[in-house]
Order: structure tokens, then sequence, then C-alpha cells
RNA sequence: GCCGGUGUGGCGGAAUUGGUAGACGCAGCGGAUUCAAAAUCCGCCGCUGGAAACAGCGUGUCGGUUCGAGUCCGACCACCGGCACCA
């Protein structure tokens, strides 16, 4: 073999032999375990950032290991292909989004190739295919029949100047982008998903997989189910207010009520008053967003109604409140200062009264001068509810309000059906139109599909759908509607459309059941939530409409941190800042190692270090995963970033951390060569092993403990970064051991070929040339994983740790079949622990066989 | 603001079920090789004291449980992700 490690040269010719090959096209075998392998498909925003580089090499890594465990591997790979870049991209440069995009899925397949990932390319597609968002039009179609799917009025970010709807990542402080105008709330008919209809199984299905508790978590408080009460207050002269809390039991301490600005009790207030138009009017601008809604200053004002409390009979005065919005609930809530801190804030503000009715821990009224008392307790200043607890509390109080007519129990999710109308050109047509006695008919079969017309000219006042006759205009006074999808309807349903991405005839065919659910989805934890509920919910949408069998579309996640890099900057005059790549700049260290400045290589002077940051634009902080490629090979790239930290953590990005891993490439490489120049192994046969001396036996055990621990942190725990280290030691030992006697060849022959196989995943390209040279003519990526042999891994001797009062005095050898006894002896013997117990009481001696002793004395 | 997470040497990280803190790698230091450099190889490498043996300290901060805590519990601090029209 070549004594040198030449990357290039060798993942070229693995590559040519993989797709002459066609050896990860997948075909459905009934007689075969399947593995469903997915990353979360990218969005073709020009070229891979180092971040799909992380999570395309995941997969490829868990593909690539269970198919040596003999499972028949299906690793697809398309793209989310519509979206706002391409749009912005149109008006900046004059080329039209469907171009834009596909030049860009054009480049970056090319990279994704010169990575070498073991995809089903036969498979791939990109969203904005209208042979892919046909069958997503057609499966709304069979929504709106079923009543899963309904218009009404909705909120959106309005630019005043730009007469266009923002989305909130356009909304910068409060205006619009580019114009720079305050943004306005708007209410405009937008078509919505009954996620809220599935919102129970949503929740319940969580326990069937097979997820991160976090993710879990996270999607069980956004659904949000809580158990409360909806109460009426009745107002005079005009329809009750309907309110609802999960806190009946404050029910006495309401002071206020709440009204969102936009609440018809509002509306109506103001007809005789200008200075309470004008606060509505002012709640009508700033941004949609929870986040700037929930840290923006509370403000209020009366309306002069007053709500007559439902209990009592008493009037409490009605508020009109920027925080309360017209679309979440009912539009309006009840204020408990006594026992909310947020309406505690409010109160305070307007000099409204705050009543204790919950007692504290000891059974007082709470103190409430510096804020709400916000625990459960028993009720105190309540009448004949007074000394109940949470529990009895809300019984009691909810069914005196049902007796009543006033109000009923009621469960409520915070979770919100899904709008998936955007007032957009690059998406897909939402395929309804509207007749001119005010209609609405969603498309028919053979009206299908609507295909977005891709030669357009985009500006920044919206949609060049709207201002497109030829594609709204039908005749006869029907219209097409001009909104297109939601982005996340393409990535809802993608992972299933793999599954029979080339049949023109239908959504999805069997084997969508071969394959699902997908065994192992990878991609960003920033998808915990949306993307991942409304796919697991567009899910259960085919599965009731028969396309698939399952009930949840991935068995197991992933979910992988970002990709960080250091950041440089100077200062501007204009307050701003200039950002440097990392490529360009030298960083000074002192004799141990620690920064201490950075200057940029093209002019010799200053930088400031800016801290670690994801990689980003705006930071200027990439690193071009291609100019790593073309300097050190795909195999070095894959194993820095699957070595550098384990997935589900933050990676910070490090030039010497690349050159390290490189290193260690070009170290197996030679350990491989040299030990071939050495001479012919003999055959390690049961006779040969029984005859192995302590060192090869060391080595020998070496080898398959690392066997049993790579396979394990790749197939179980997924912790790529000790499954390479184990393997570092053990081509570090292989390197000591030296004995190039037939007997001690054959030793160091099973641990490289170990090595070969366990890193045959993660760098792919050098194993299946380093497997050649070691003489097997199979390929290794059809080798199958290495079983460690139990009997190798036994011990004669162990070391054990004594410890006296907890602190570690002693190490001790002692015979793996010592017994309790006889190692508490041993310990108690030792000249060490001796010292340290002399003179005191000996209480306790713990043994935990295999590892410690612990002495307590005193 | 709300929900979820993270915090360990100069740096990335390891310690899998409460049991030896710092595996593996990077950086640094010392040496070998070389005319020289690169590459490569060998050694050292948490902090403090000590010639050493060894001792003290040490996993964001403060407190608790335990024979024993990086790991469990409580409070706090800092940072990161998400918050429904970024994907």
């Amino acid at each position: 073999m070549d004594a040198q490690y030449k990357p290039h040269e060798i993942e070229h010719d693995a590559q040519q032999f993989w797709n002459e090959n066609q050896c990860f096209k997948a075909i459905e075998d009934q007689d075969r375990e399947k593995f469903y392998c997915l990353s979360m498909f990218p969005y073709p925003s020009g070229k891979l950032h180092m971040g799909h580089v992380r999570n395309y090499t995941i997969g490829d890594v868990v593909s690539r290991f269970q198919r040596m465990q003999g499972k028949n591997v299906m690793q697809p790979m398309g793209w989310d292909a519509f979206g706002m870049p391409a749009e912005n991209a149109a008006i900046k440069n004059q080329v039209p989004p469907a171009k834009w995009t596909y030049e860009n899925i054009d480049y970056m397949r090319a990279q994704l190739k010169a990575l070498g990932f073991a995809y089903d390319w036969d498979r791939e597609f990109a969203t904005c295919d209208s042979d892919y968002y046909r069958w997503e039009q057609w499966f709304f179609t069979k929504l709106v029949e079923k009543g899963l799917v309904y218009k009404k009025m909705s909120t959106v970010n309005w630019d005043p100047v730009d007469q266009t709807v923002l989305a909130n990542e356009q909304v910068i402080d409060g205006c619009g982008w580019r114009s720079g105008a305050p943004v306005e709330r708007k209410e405009i008919p937008l078509w919505f998903l009954k996620i809220t209809d599935y919102a129970d199984e949503l929740l319940a299905d969580l326990d069937k997989v097979e997820w991160p508790e976090q993710v879990k978590t996270m999607q069980r408080n956004w659904i949000g189910k809580s158990k409360g009460v909806e109460l009426a207050f009745d107002v005079d002269g005009d329809e009750p207010l309907r309110v609802y809390t999960t806190r009946p039991d404050t029910l006495m301490g309401v002071t206020y009520v709440a009204v969102a600005a936009g609440h018809p009790l509002a509306i109506k207030a103001a007809e005789d008053k200008p200075e309470l138009a004008a606060f509505l009017e002012e709640c009508s601008h700033g941004g949609t967003s929870e986040a700037e809604l929930a840290t923006m200053e509370k403000r209020g004002m009366a309306t002069g109604f007053e709500a007559i409390h439902p209990l009592t009979g008493d009037r409490v005065p009605v508020y009109v409140a920027n925080f309360v919005l017209m679309e979440y609930g009912t539009g309006a809530v009840m204020a408990v200062p006594g026992h909310d801190q947020r309406d505690w804030e409010f109160a305070t503000k307007y000099e409204l009264p705050i009543r204790a009715v919950i007692a504290d821990a000891d059974g007082q009224a709470p103190d409430l001068s510096q804020g709400a008392w916000v625990e459960h307790g028993s009720l105190i200043n309540s009448g004949e509810f007074d000394g109940l607890d949470f529990q009895a509390a809300f019984d009691a109080i909810a069914s005196r309000l049902e007796r009543d007519g006033h109000g009923e129990v009621k469960t409520n999710y915070r979770l919100r059906d899904w709008g998936v109308a955007r007032q957009r050109y690059w998406g897909a047509p939402i395929p309804v139109k509207y007749g001119p006695e005010g209609q609405t008919v969603p498309l028919t079969d053979d009206e299908l599909p609507v295909a977005l017309p891709l030669e357009v000219t985009v500006d920044a006042s919206g949609s060049p759908l709207k201002k497109m006759p030829a594609f709204s205009d039908l005749g006869d006074g029907w219209t097409r509607e001009t909104d297109t999808f939601d982005t996340f309807m393409e990535s809802s349903w993608y992972y299933a459309r793999f599954c029979c991405a080339d049949n023109p005839e239908a959504m999805l065919d069997e084997r969508a059941n071969y394959w699902l659910p997908v065994d192992l989805y990878i991609g960003g934890i920033e998808h915990a939530i949306l993307h991942l509920l409304y796919a697991r919910f567009f899910h259960k949408l085919m599965r009731d409409f028969g396309l698939v069998d399952s009930d949840e579309p991935f068995q197991r996640l992933l979910t992988q941190g970002m990709v960080i890099a250091e950041t440089f900057y100077r200062p501007e005059a204009n307050g701003g800042k200039e950002w440097f790549n990392p490529a360009d700049v030298e960083v000074k260290r002192d004799d141990k190692g620690r920064p201490l400045s950075a200057t940029l290589i093209s002019d010799g002077q200053p930088v400031e270090m800016g801290g670690i940051e994801k990689m980003s634009k705006s930071k200027n902080n990439g690193v071009d995963p291609q100019a790593m490629i073309d300097r050190f090979g795909a195999d070095t790239v894959r194993l820095f970033m699957m070595f550098a930290a384990p997935p589900e953590q933050s990676l910070e990005w490090s030039d010497s951390g690349v050159e390290g891993a490189h290193r260690f490439l070009k170290r197996l490489w030679r350990l491989v060569a040299e030990h071939l120049e050495a001479g012919t192994p003999a055959a390690l046969d049961a006779a040969a092993i029984a005859s192995l001396d302590d060192a090869q036996r060391e080595l020998r055990r070496k080898t398959h403990e690392t066997i049993k621990k790579a396979g394990d942190d790749i197939g179980r725990r997924t912790t790529f970064n000790t499954a390479i280290a184990a393997v570092m030691e053990l081509t570090n030992a292989i390197a000591k051991f030296g004995d190039t006697s037939p007997q001690g060849l054959a030793v160091s022959r099973e641990a490289i070929e170990a090595c070969v196989l366990l890193l045959a995943p993660i760098t792919p390209h050098a194993c299946h040339a380093l497997w050649r040279s070691l003489g097997h003519d199979g390929a290794v990526i059809d080798a199958t994983w290495p079983a460690f042999d139990e009997s190798a891994l036994a011990r004669d001797s162990i070391e054990l740790v004594v410890q006296v009062n907890g602190k570690l005095r002693a190490r001790l050898e002692v015979p793996a079949d010592a017994d309790k006894a006889a190692v508490e002896a041993l310990a108690l013997a030792n000249d060490n622990v001796q010292r340290h117990t002399d003179g005191k009481t000996l209480r306790k001696v713990i043994v935990v066989p295999g590892k410690l002793v612990n002495i307590v004395a005193n």
C-alpha cells in the first residue's frame, strides 16, 4: 500500500466505488429489519454551513453503523426549498426565486456528495417541485372536506409603507426592516388547520416515542393542557364577558376585568371616549410575537363599563389592557392582583384594589405590599368558602357557578390552531377558489395541481401573485386564492414522501408503511417544538386518511447542538462593529496558551475578541466547510465534527482541532502500512489465544474493550466523541506494542482491523482503502460490525482505591476474585491508610466490589 | 416575561446506575531527529506547598442529603435555544 495518506485520491476512489455499485440504493425487503435514518433536510440557502455538515455526518455515521449491524438502511436527502430567503434574494438580485433555489440546490448537492454521505439519491426531491406540493394541495382539499380546515380573522404585522405583511423576523424594534416604519397590527382572514382537535393525542403519544425528555417536556408545556373554569361576568347593557381561569379558588379576589383592545366591549366604549379611542389605536402598534407582548410595558385604561361579580354581585371596573389579545382564549381575563404577579403590577400602577383571598404557608393573610402571593393555600376573606384548600375551593366554586348558570369546568389548551396561510409568493399555492357570491370552494382533483408561476419579478410590496390576473382571475367572477402555504406544511410530511418519491399516482403508497416510522431523526434543537409538533400532527392526519399505519412519524430523535466559533471585530465610528472572519485573524497567546490578543493578518493591526457565538453571516464567523474539505479531505472534517463534542452539545470550531483529527488519520494510515511491512501474522485460533503472553493478552483485552465500548457509544448512547477517543487509545496501544513475532502480529492485526471497522462509519473513505489494504476482497461497508469476545475481557487482578473518610489514600492491586473480607484486610494493612487511621476509632468499612473501599474513622 | 437547557484545567471535552475528577484531543513546555525548517517520535502538563514521599485546595455561587456528590435536593448567578409569519 501507499505509505502516504492521500485523502483526495482515496475519497475520489471510494465515492466512485459506491456510485458504480449503487451501494446506497435502498430497496424494500420484508425479510430484513429496516432502518430509516433521516436528517432534517436543508433549506438551500446557497452553500452548506458547518451546522449542515454536523447534522449530516451524525446521520451518516448512524446509517453506516446500522448497515454494519445487518439492517436494511434507507437514508434519503432532499430540499426544503420554499421560503423567504429566495424572495429576499430575488428583490436584491433581480433573479427569479426558482432559478436561485435550483442553482443553490445544484451547488449544495455537489458539496454533500463530496462529503461521501450514504444517501439514496434516487429518492431526492425539492419541496418546490410541483410533483411534491401537488399532493399537499390535494391533501388540503381532503382536510377541507373533513372539516379540519377553517378560515378566521387573525392578526399580522402590517408595514404601512411597503403595504405588505411582515414576518416576525422582519419586525425589528417594532418597525419594518426595509421601510423602518412602525409596524401595525392588522386583522386579515387566514386559513387554519385544527391542530387543537388533536391536542390530547399529541400530548398522550409523547409517551410512545424515544425522544429526549427535554423535548417532550417542551411539547407538553407548549400544548399546555389545563383544567379550569370558564365563567361569565354580566355587564349592564351588553353581552356577558366570558373569561377562563385555572384559579377559580381566587375568584373572590377579583378586583377588575381586562379586555383586549379589539374586544367588542372596548370598541363600544371608545365610541364616545376619544382618549380611549386613541389608546386603542396605540395598542394596534407593535409586533405580534408572544415574547414582545410579554416583555412590553403593561398599560391599560378604564372603559367605564362595570362587570358584575358572578358570586358576590359586586361591581368591578372593566379595563382595556394591551397585554390581552383577542385571539388567545376569550379576549378577556379576570384579574386577581393579590395572587397573580402581572395583575398585581397592573393594579399597583393604576391604583386598583388588591385583596388577599389565599392564606400563606402559615395560614395568615399574605403580605401583598411587595408582590402577589401566587402559591396555593386555604381560602380567606371568601365568605362561605373560607378554609377550603385549593381543590375543595376549585370544586365548590365551580359547582356554585354551574348551578347559577355562570360557568362550567373546562379543559383548556395553550396550543392554538395552526395558521397555514402566508401572503407570500415563494410557497405552494393554497388550492381554493372564491365565487362571485362569496363562495369558498376547494379545488377538485382535476383542477390540481395549482402550479406556481415561475417567471416573476419580486419586489418589496408583497406577493406578485396578487398582481397576476393570469394566475388569480379564473373568469365568470371566480378568483383563485393567492396566499401560499406556510413552509412548515412541506416539512411536515417530506419524511413520508421519501419512501415513495417516484409515485406519480398517489401521495403515499404501501412502501411508506415498510419504512415508517423514521427510526432515528436528527436535527437542530431549535425545531423542538414547531416543526416536530406540526409533523406529528400531519402524521396523525395522514393516518386518519389511511395513508400510513403508524401513530408517530419519528421513533427516536437526536437533537444536535449548534456549531460556534470565536468572533473578532473592530468598533466603527457610527457605533457599529466591523466583523472579521477567524480565518483572517491571528491570535497571540501567553506561554501557557491563554489567548492574549488578536490581529488582522492583512494589516497587522489589533482586533477585539468578541466571544464565541453561533456561526453566522452577521458575525462573519462562519468557517467554510468547502475550504476544509479542499485542505484536509472529507474524512478529517467528519472526524473532527464527531470528536470535538457530543452531538447534543454545541461544538466549538477549532482549526488546530481539525489538524489534530488529520494527524490521527495520518497516524492510523502509517500504523497499518508499518504493520503490513512487518511480516505475516500467525492465525489467532483458540490454541494461539491460549498461549498468548501477558503483553499480547493485554492488547487483546484492550481491543475487545474498545469494540464493546465503541458499539455501545455509537449504537445506544450516540456519543461518537467517546467512541473515537476509545479507538485513539487503542491505536496508541498498538503503536506502543511493537511485538513483531507472528503471534504478536496476529494480535496487532486483530486490533488494527477492529480500529478500521469501528471507524468505518465515521471516516468511511480512509477505512474503505485500509480494509482493502488489509487484504479483504469485500468492501468495508458490507463488513459486519465486530463482536467482542467476553473471555478476552477477563482480568486476573484489578486495582481498587482505598478512601479514609471519603478521601483517596491508597491504591491496591488485588486478585479479581478477592472477597470482601480479604479486600478489607488488605486496605487496613496499607501504610498510608494506617497513617490516616492512627489514633482513630474505626466506625465503618464500606467495600464496593471492584471499585473501592471507604474506611470511616474518627 | 414564560417554557426548555448548559456551566468541569489555558481550550474542546471524559467520568454511562451516587463510588479513583480531568480519559482522548488541542494548546503550551522540554528533548530526539535534521545543515536548517516542516513533518515525525519521546517526555511533562489542574492550582498551591514540598527535593520527594505526600499534603491542602479544586467541577458557576451559596446551602443541604449521604460513609461518599461533577452526578441527588433547595435557592441564586451567568449564558444558550424556543415563544406560533426565520427555517
